[in-house]
DNA sequence: GTAGTCTATTGACCGTTGTTCAATAGTGCG
DNA sequence: CGCACTATTGAACAACGGTCAATAGACTAC
């Protein structure tokens, strides 16, 4: 299959073959090219690990030469990291819709919500976004680190906490922690779905709740914080 | 470097001068061999990531063929495995050494203090198990989620639980979110060491209790919660 | 129309990798 | 000494990620 006629077959001769045939090249702007490339990255890297996957088999996929993807991305860990860069901003996107009129605490439950739909969607994307394809690349765990981040922010944004304890390190090794337990939960749940979406973001906001709870002194305590 | 002129020497030749320089073989009994490969990998795959590392390298390092090393495992991966397997076991067994007359929250205590300690002492050994070299393999997602329910196990067995609360899926979920929220913070904090050895076990601690009697039903709540 | 320029695109090629396998060399037994 | 057993070797292999000079399609200018 590697060395087969054509493959090692002279170059003026596979011309000729060309003109023939009207095997007519694709140009596409240099844009539509590496948005269709990441697209593709994305949809594969999704379904399958990332060195179950080659160069050449996503070229073939693109209908494009070798070649032509290492004239858009200088490696294949760039177009790895490419597209699950844009699967963790749409995560994020998905989340960070957050509607001001809210009292702090719904906020919280609309993030969560809109967090569990959207891995529900796209549970296959999610898990090898958070495994990480490569575990042990620095690259791709600052994509993760950064997802986890973001979402922090996303969830606890403009929550009214006192700075002196949004600073403190207790408080964030607790939420570093709570973003843990959404991780591990929710990856557990896409596999086994054991509990209902609602009973699972409510198991969510109370934990944070109490975590939040034991963290903070008691005179800075999140003022909306039930009972 | 590659095709040295020895390499491409014929193998004849090779074979006097051998003979001349009295290069005796090293002939190693099969399970000596194989736990010094073991070993080996455990050391190399924990310095550095899977793929950094070539077969070359660990037959360079370990003084043998390459052909050698694939007579002990039948693929890299599968080496990559048992070394992997060797750094979970010991993280299991140094927290599972539980003192059966202390108070189950103190036993809690207890354990999380040996894997704290143990992964201090084997920092980076434990962030490249937990973290997943190779991220979406099967075998080893299985070694990683293996290490999780073993810790649950050994964190948690031997106490007082009705058996109709351990088998509840909040329970579950929730135990499994737990040990999410203690892997999540402990990785943070063997980058950032923000708090005390001490403050974050009572951390763990705490939290564990708090989630527990957010998920118990009050007359199943584990009898030696504190208040 | 044709010549020339620009660049998206190609395919042959390279070195390295993981993996295979027939050949080899120590060791122990009769 | 001869023979069997097996730990060990090294050359060969296909497939991989990556490089590069050559090519072809689209545009402009005359």
């Amino acid at each position: 299959m590697l060395y087969d006629e054509a493959a090692v077959r002279p170059r003026r001769v596979a011309r000729i073959a060309t003109r023939i045939v009207k095997k007519t090249r694709v140009r596409l702007d240099t844009d539509e090219r590496r948005a269709q490339l990441v697209a593709l990255a994305k949809k594969v890297f999704a379904e399958s690990a990332y060195d179950e996957i080659s160069i050449d088999d996503l070229a073939k996929a693109a209908k494009i030469s070798k070649g032509l993807l290492y004239h858009y991305f200088p490696t294949k860990r760039d177009l790895y990291i490419a597209g699950l860069s844009e699967i963790a901003d749409e995560l994020v996107a998905a989340v960070s819709s957050l509607d001001e009129t809210l009292a702090p605490i719904d906020r919280v439950r609309v993030s969560i919500d809109a967090y569990l739909d959207h891995i529900t969607r796209h549970a296959r994307a999610f898990v090898s976004l958070m495994r990480g394809g490569i575990g042990s690349d620095p690259e791709v765990a600052s994509v993760v680190e950064g997802v986890r981040t973001r979402l922090f922010d996303t969830f606890l944004n403009g929550q009214p906490f006192a700075p002196a304890f949004a600073e403190s390190a207790r408080f964030q090794t607790a939420v570093r922690g709570w973003i843990g337990f959404v991780e591990g939960a929710s990856i557990d749940w896409c596999i086994h779905p054991r509990l209902t979406r609602l009973e699972l973001r409510e198991l969510f906001v109370q934990v944070l709740f109490e975590i939040l709870r034991v963290v903070a002194p008691a005179e800075l305590v999140w003022k909306t914080l039930p009972k």
